[in-house]
DNA sequence: CAATGTTTGTCGGTTACACGACAAACGTTG
DNA sequence: CAACGTTTGTCGTGTAACCGACAAACATTG
C-alpha cells in the first residue's frame, strides 16, 4: 500500500515520485489521460511498472498528488502563506488558485481532451487550497463553534467553486478584480472562526 | 570497480548514470570543474555519494563518460556512420568533431576557466572517434600491414588534433572547407588499410 | 609545528527498485 | 457465446541505491 507524499525521507522515493509526476506532466501534452497506460508512465519516468505501485494505487492517485504538488510549488515560488490572523491575507491564495485553474491541463475549456478528469483535478485542487487554509487557521486559538477542519473545507470548496466559474467564463474580469469579489463572499467563512475583533 | 559504460542492462544503473552526467553537464555552466565536488555532483543529481563511486571511479571518470557520450548523441542525431568502403566516408565524423568541440565547454576557446580539463576532454573525444572509426574498419577484410586498431588510433588522433588547431584559430575557414582540407591528410592513412582498389 | 576542517575513497547493513510471473478484469473480434 | 489480446494489480526473488562510519589525503589557520 502506497503511503503518503509527506513525510518520505528516502531520496529515492522522492526521486521516483518527481520522475512519475514529471512523465505524467510531458505525456499529458501529447496524449489524452485516458489514453496512458501505467506501463506509458513508468517508461517515460524510467521506472519499473511494480514500482509503481509501490507509491500510489493507480493514475488517478498520480494525477493527484502531482496536482496538489504543482499547486503547492506555485504557492511556495510566490511565498504565499495564508496567515490566519486576518480573512483578507486569503487573496493570495484566490489568486493563485485563478492562475492555476487557468493555465492547468484539462480544465472546463474548450478542449474537449481531458474533460472525464476535470471532478480528480478539482478534487486535488480543493484539497490543496484546504490544506494551505488550514494551516493558517490551526496557528490561531480554536474557534467557538466551528472547527477549523470545517472552516477550511467549506471555504477552500466555495474558492474552487467560484474560480472553476470565472475560469469558464467567455469574458472573465481581470484576476485581481475577481478576487476581490470572491473574498468578500469567504471573508465571513473564514471570520467565524476569528478571535474577537478588538474594536 | 566501476563497470563499463556499454553493456549496462539495468535501468536504474543507466539512470543514475544519466543523472549524474546531466548533474555535471548542469553545473559546468555556472562553476568550473575544479571547484566541484563529488558531492556536490551527487547531490544535483539526487545520488548518494557512495552510489557515485559505484558506477565511477572519481569525478574525471565522469566528465569523460560524459563527452563520450555527448559526442556519441551528436553522431547519432545525424546518423552518422563510418562506413569502412571508402576513406571519405569520414568526412561527417571530421565534421562532427569540428562542431562538438566549437561548442564544447571547457576548450581552448578564451575562457581560461576549465582549461585544466582539456586534456581529459580531448581523450575522450579522441576515444569516441576512435571508436567510430574502428567499427567501420572492423567491417571488412582485415588490412595488410597494419592492424585496425592502429589506423583507427592513429587517425582519430590526428583528426582531433586538426580539428583543435581549427577551433583555436582566430579566424576560422568554415568547416565545410576545413573537413575537406583534413580529409585529404587523413584519407591515405584510412586507405592504407583498404582493400584493394578496383580499377 | 599542531589543530582544524574539507574532500576523498571504501566498507557492511538496510531498503527500495527491477523483473518475471500470475490471475483477474476488461474490451474486441469472429 | 468463446477466443483473444491488453491492461491491471499483486507477489517473491535478486540487485542496486542509500546511509553512516571510517581512515587517509589535503588545505587552512593559529
Amino acid at each position: 500500500m502506497p503511503i503518503s507524499d509527506c513525510a518520505v525521507k528516502d531520496p529515492r522515493m522522492r526521486r521516483t515520485r518527481r520522475l512519475l509526476q514529471g512523465a505524467l506532466r510531458t505525456l499529458l501534452e501529447s496524449r489524452s489521460f485516458d489514453e496512458l497506460s501505467v506501463q506509458d508512465i513508468a517508461d517515460a519516468a524510467t521506472v519499473n511498472r511494480a514500482t509503481f505501485y509501490d507509491h500510489y494505487t493507480d493514475k488517478h492517485a498520480l494525477l493527484e498528488a502531482m496536482i496538489a504538488a504543482e499547486f503547492h510549488q506555485l504557492l511556495e515560488d510566490r511565498q504565499v502563506r495564508f496567515d490566519g490572523t486576518c480573512a483578507s491575507a486569503a487573496g493570495p491564495v484566490i489568486h493563485a488558485a485563478c492562475d492555476f485553474l487557468s493555465v492547468c491541463s484539462g480544465h472546463p475549456g474548450p478542449d474537449q481532451k481531458n474533460r472525464s478528469i476535470e471532478p480528480l483535478v478539482g478534487a486535488a485542487v480543493v484539497a490543496a487550497i484546504r490544506r494551505v487554509l488550514l494551516s493558517g487557521l490551526a496557528a490561531r486559538k480554536p474557534a467557538r463553534g466551528a472547527a477549523p477542519e470545517l472552516i477550511a473545507g467549506a471555504a477552500a470548496g466555495a474558492i474552487y467553486g467560484a474560480v472553476k466559474e470565472w475560469a469558464g467564463r467567455r469574458n472573465p474580469p481581470p484576476a485581481e478584480k475577481f478576487v476581490g469579489t470572491v473574498l468578500k463572499l469567504v471573508e465571513p467563512m473564514l471570520a467565524a472562526a476569528a478571535p474577537r475583533e478588538r474594536k
